[in-house]
DNA sequence: GCATTTGTGTACGCTAGCGAACATACAGGC
DNA sequence: GCCTGTATGTTCGCTAGCGTACACAAATGC
């Protein structure tokens, strides 16, 4: 293809200071990211970071009867392997692409040397804070929220980290991340179609009324954006 | 009293190294830790890290309609303010005392440049990545299982980080915690009592047969456990 | 063009947990 | 010993979401 991708577009590697940059760029490797591929699989050693650009990437757990719940969503605001700076290489969970697009990856040993290097370490730490939360919020709003609310909550979460408003994916995906029947998500999103606030068809959601969608949500959004908007400005001031 | 409190009853102080170890020493202030004390609140910056010794502090979400649901629970294994070596400053998530003891604090700047050592941070980092497995799992749990099955959860990760096997606790301060009714818990406990699991009476709960909540309790107390054991070795091997 | 697969719509009974209200019973102060 | 507050027990109706089953319709393959 003519159009040559860019890692800027991943607002990690944006944020990075020059020299960083200069030293990362001849490692970054470019990578497609499909629909459904798992990018590492609970327990197992992480071989690389990816830093999603267009593709949004789930963090799951998968229960031991099969059903499965997300944990968190990354997109092109932050990365997927923590747990290898973070000193543990593996978690629990799995990370599987939820939205198809592209992405850079860094070998593990490379982003665990950067590690040391204290602008790179203060980026990386404030964005696994903003990811802690995201986690923390998705158990409150599991405890607490309906289904119709968290729906909400994801499509906001999910058109945020894309850039038009359209989202390519089933309603039978979306139960599964959110960990709930297919036939739940059904009935939240024709109540939301009837509402003029999306529009969906065999695979597609469009999203028509973001406002709407924000008004029908729960808290958890809000809290989650503030944190990500606080954690991670756009110019890295370190 | 005669008994000298000793900040090493906390494992991530235990697992220092030596030298930083007779660094902290001199800073370390011991703290009493009474029931429902706030150790920090929403969005406000922390002026100190707090090692527990012999308390239990819960991290939770108040919601704007005072409903509540615990994020994480911390004992004597790790530590309270992650946010501050982390970057962020603050969290959405309150602090409270679950359960009265003791502990050690260390001022906000002091944890911030030690943070630059390299044994502290992995050693720090490892333990909130265990506190990050937590918080998914919680996640996870609230998504799937049965509100029995969280009771014998929480019970036990309350027990792991207490020396004993009684509960000083009310089944309200537990509903609290685990975001449900007091009702609920009520029925819960009930059950588990039938059951010879457990005994209580007007804010007290011990634990009979840890064997039998563990077999009634979901897979997730099991995931939490295995990644702390994992994460967090008895010696640090760094 | 036809068959098959995939995505969505709909219905039915069931259960867990909620909200609210009230009953009981133990504990500590006086 | 009595009183009051606090902790626990019990009930009742209600709703969200589950599990299951099946219908239909749009895409895909041949």
């Amino acid at each position: 293809m003519a159009i040559l991708p860019d890692p800027k577009k991943n607002q990690l590697l944006a944020a990075l200071p020059d020299a960083e940059w200069r030293r990362w760029r001849p490692q970054l490797e470019w990578v497609e990211l499909p629909l459904g591929q798992v990018l590492y699989e609970a327990g197992n050693t992480l071989s690389h970071v990816y830093f999603p650009t267009t593709a949004i990437v789930s963090l799951l757990y998968v229960m031991e009867n099969g059903a499965s719940a997300e944990i968190a969503v990354v997109g092109n605001e932050g990365l997927v392997g923590i747990s290898l700076f973070m000193g543990g290489e593996s978690t629990p969970s799995r990370a599987v692409v939820q939205s198809a697009g592209e992405g850079f990856r860094l070998p593990a040993q490379t982003i665990k040397d950067e590690f040391s290097c204290a602008p790179v370490l203060h980026l990386l730490l404030r964005y696994t804070q903003a990811l802690i939360t995201q986690m923390a919020q998705t158990a409150v709003c599991n405890r607490h929220h309906t289904l119709d609310q968290q729906l909400c909550r994801w499509l906001l979460l999910s058109l945020d980290r894309l850039h038009g408003i359209e989202l390519v994916m089933t309603q039978e995906l979306i139960a599964n991340m959110l960990g709930v029947r297919r036939e739940g998500v059904t009935d939240g999103a024709r109540k939301l179609q009837e509402a003029g606030l999306i529009r969906y068809a065999r695979g597609r959601v469009t999203v028509l009324n973001r406002k709407g969608l924000e008004k029908r949500t729960c808290e958890c959004y809000a809290v989650v954006k503030n944190e990500y908007d606080r954690l991670l400005p756009a110019k890295l001031a370190t």
